[in-house]
DNA sequence: CAACTTCTGTCGATTGACTAGCAAAAGTCG
DNA sequence: CGACTTTTGCTAGTCAATCGACAGAAGTTG
């Protein structure tokens, strides 16, 4: 019996988490290691002044991170008459995470190091329709073969970040009504995943990931930034004050099915019309093109257009490029971000529909909203979704209590 | 020198607080109060199963909390078969907070306890234009009035929280280039009024404020509220992920300033076209129906004529609405907010307004959007911005580090 | 090479938060 | 009214984190 009690207190400690020491042992370490995880290497006398504690104090935490391998030396620093202090920084060779970025017809999976540099990447044809079994039972068997390849244990891997073509309930990790994604509704992928990868995972729409993957790539320290990516669909996933915006519903940035005044009658799959998908979408550009007697299928056939200098190509992508920013001083006015990134594979086109999209919105916005706003193409571009979802898993893995879970021996 | 290096120490460790107990001697009580912020009684024994502590630990944790007036008995609770335990509660009345809504042309000052309650309010003409010391003056003045009416000492003064109608850099508490205070760019209100009355000063635009009065005052579990304030402007504002989003420079929510498709055309009097609001506010219905030659001067007298029946003006007020559809219609799928509340003077036209907001947003919106949100007129109404203010400041005060500093004899 | 400076690692001492146990208090139940 | 139950206040004790100091290491400077 007091057995029993003893697990239901330990329960209700951890979601309360009042209590001083968080793991035998590692004391306030997993704290010292958040000021290490910018990679920027530090002395122990640099992190002693800051954080107020004692040398001695500071030696201990630090030892206790190097023993995990998460920091490790990188050198001396410069002597100022006596000994040269040493410095440390994160190691992000330590361990590993998994990144995955699922898409309704292509899935890429890559095991990346803490930092969020690709070790190893795989890249495969999948129908997202055939189901969450079909298509985690890839995954997890595609990140043993990964991990295999780069020569790593499991026991490195730390957390996993999985990207979906759809809504998703982020504090649960299950899909909500996705449309494209059938049997997925309400499946419990981080639990699915963790039967086979005792890790924590972690998943989220492919747009949202994707906006983090721009974020680290190319915009460290932007609070507030916007990524629009235009493909097949319209999405958009917002970073306001640092953090992913969810909404109530896991659906906030779906701008694809808001109406443009260009549109009006014009039919969206969704059932609507004068959605801006059905506008400025890879195949609504395509669609108009079509209409005006050139031949092209897709939109990738209409970005090919525009880098051979077709003329009317150009044209269609910059009003689409417009339609877009229509939507986007509306979403400047609301967010008022510093940056917009615009990506998907019609971003490819180039500056053109960039061009469209800055036309309108710098006409159309109040001066101090736009003052500071970057519009700029995606520079992380393919890449953004697997490092999104790479840093998805980083930033869980490196918070206080990823760091506490590492440093307690029994997993 | 010694007491130099020490003195930097102490100002580093502020700002990074590793170190683990916070003001002397009471330790993790802060943190304990998180738990009784909310108001709810418990006893020592449910805050001990909650927190994983022993008993005794929360005891004294209590005594101190208690000592320092901000946790009061609230009777006993029901016996099980032995000695009935006590419980505890905030105590609101232990402190009192000052809130203040500065508008344009009025200004309302009211001093609050902890829960928000008005304890004394006093509202005055004021001119915004004539400069921040002139209305933080008469603030801090009024403030005196107002604790010695209702017999409270500046001791039990712990925060003090203020709109204003314009964009504020709510880091520093420095309004950025409003349009409509002249003299206030930039201008230090948290430290000007420090200088006089020795607590925090929180400050920010008065439709943030606003939103945050609602919240508190009608939907204390909305994650993601949007309030909308149609008076002689139009503004927003956006609490997501349960934070005020304020953006890169302080002017999130600005939605006045979006076009709108009716509006082609029609000058506004920030110098473009077709805004929302040269359509939509005030005192763009009044000169919309001026036109149609019914006699109304101001968006008051639109609301008057609504209530007395008149189809021109209710027609009005719905077109209006229609309008402001259209721009929330897009906030929807950007910020998916399961709360829309619409406040201001033109907000007391009734239903018709939201009416009209409601026939666009639910008819634009995609189904999984609108599913579970709530349109609503503003419930907190007038007292909307006085009780943000409050909480705002409120909210600081009861922080940890409010607590903490609460707890610190040394102020 | 010697004197000096600065950093590193270790160890004992201190501190204070937290715990456990007990007697008294304040109820309920028969 | 007495037996029983549960909470409360108190006290002494435990334990882990932190600190300060010291000796040794590793440089610089003249």
């Amino acid at each position: 019996m007091q057995y029993e009690s003893t697990k239901t207190l330990c329960f209700t400690m951890r979601m309360v988490d009042i209590s001083r020491g968080s793991a035998l042992g590692t004391s306030g370490a997993s704290e010292l290691f958040q000021l290490l995880r910018d990679g920027r290497p530090r002395t122990r006398a640099e992190l002693a002044t800051v954080t107020g504690l004692a040398r001695s104090t500071i030696a201990t935490r630090v030892d206790s991170l190097m023993a995990l391998g998460l920091v490790s030396p990188v050198g001396d620093a410069l002597s100022t008459g006596g000994r040269p202090p040493s410095r440390f920084a994160l190691n992000p060779s330590a361990r590993v995470v998994l990144a995955a970025d699922l898409g309704a017809s292509h899935a890429t999976l890559a095991v990346t190091d803490l930092s969020g540099t690709v070790l190893g990447e795989l890249r495969e044809a999948i129908d997202i329709a055939s189901g969450p079994e079909a298509v985690l039972s890839w995954m997890v068997e595609a990140a043993t073969t990964l991990l295999a390849r780069i020569d790593r244990d499991h026991d490195e891997l730390v957390a996993i970040g999985i990207g979906v073509p759809g809504p998703v309930e982020h504090s649960t990790g299950r899909p909500v009504n996705p449309p494209i994604m059938p049997g997925w509704d309400r499946f419990d992928v981080p639990g699915w995943v963790q039967q086979h990868l005792q890790v924590p995972v972690l998943v989220d729409n492919d747009v949202n990931i994707m906006a983090l993957g721009e974020r680290a790539f190319a915009w460290p320290n932007a609070e507030h930034l916007m990524f629009v990516k235009i493909a097949t669909g319209i999405g958009s996933g917002v970073i306001s004050s640092g953090r992913l915006q969810r909404g109530a519903q896991g659906i906030a940035g779906d701008i694809g099915h808001v109406q443009v005044a260009r549109g009006v009658g014009i039919p969206c799959h969704c059932g609507n019309r004068g959605c801006l998908e059905a506008l400025a979408s890879g195949p609504a550009i395509a669609r108009d093109l079509r209409k005006a007697g050139i031949d092209v299928a897709t939109g990738s056939d209409v970005v090919d257009l525009v880098k051979r200098g077709n003329i009317e190509a150009i044209q269609a992508v910059r009003q689409a490029g417009r339609d877009i920013g229509e939507v986007l001083t509306t979403a400047v006015s609301l967010i008022n971000p510093s940056v917009i990134a615009i990506g998907g594979s019609m971003a490819r086109a180039g500056e053109h529909l960039i061009a469209g999209v800055r036309e309108i919105v710098y006409t159309r916005s109040m001066p101090l909203a736009t003052e500071h706003l970057a519009i700029v193409q995606s520079s992380a571009a393919e890449n953004a979704a697997v490092l999104g979802a790479s840093m998805l898993a980083i930033h869980h893995a490196l918070s206080p209590e990823g760091i506490d879970a590492l440093a307690t021996p029994a997993r």
